[in-house]
DNA sequence: GACAGAGTTCAATATTTGTTGAACTATCGA
DNA sequence: TCGATAGTTCAACAAATATTGAACTCTGTC
């Protein structure tokens, strides 16, 4: 995961609407949802929805596919996991048990996460 | 964690010298580092690191506190992984297992992540 | 108390973003 | 082929963002 690339798919979800987007896809993966039962579901209109799905799209973050007079949008799974892997790349490099101590505390499923002391997801190491 | 403070800390990381900036700081929590030294480290100008400082840490992602004549920034962890559950909440909710295997898949350590099918840290139900 | 260092705030500017309505394209069904 | 539906693209505008240099504030030291 470059920088570049990881800023952009933050900047994606930076957008309140297209997390709403977003994360309703994540609860509706892997099927995914046509674009009008988006915009019914988050009550938008069509042209706005568009706009932020392209973003999405561009992003790398939702894919998208025709079906019949249909689109169908779909969170990428992967590439949620590999950006939260950058994101917590190296935490609490400096001491391992600090870190371990934050993850037990907080509520996320520790599943998610990178291996403690190995740098996130394949990182580079720290300048 | 509402919408609009998740999407505020989404923006934080959008821009790509927000994101240098706390992945370095998260690379040295807890302790932090002094804006001169992260100034040296990501060679920023210093004018330009305050404006994105002030950034991070209106979003709450980043804490500060004066030390003599320096000013120590500091990751906020816990935040760091509230908006990991919050943007992974009930993914796969209509399938589980097929979230499983993604997160099998994934390099990230499950660690920081919320249990699969309780929708994420304490999250409200689907619409 | 004056000076130097650390860092911020301000003003100015170029660029990007979000939203809306109107017009457009593509697909399905009769 | 005609009409209806799904969705996008375009034009226009308001609003927010990123960057820079100059001026400012605060803290510690001589």
């Amino acid at each position: 995961m470059e920088n570049k690339q990881a800023s952009r798919i933050f900047e994606a979800l930076s957008s309140d609407v297209r997390l709403d987007v977003f994360r309703l896809l994540v609860r509706n993966a892997p099927g995914g949802l046509v674009a009008g039962d988006i915009a019914k579901l988050l009550d938008l209109p069509a042209t706005n929805l568009s706009f932020h799905l392209k973003a999405l799209v561009q992003s790398g973050l939702v894919g998208v596919e025709r079906e019949g007079r249909f689109l169908r949008y779909k969170a990428s799974i992967p590439l949620m996991l590999d950006i939260i892997a950058y994101l917590t790349a190296e935490c609490c490099s400096q001491n391992p048990e600090c870190c371990r101590a934050f993850r037990r505390e907080s509520g996320v499923d520790q599943r998610f996460l990178p291996p403690v002391g190995e740098g996130g997801a394949g990182e580079e190491p720290k300048p």
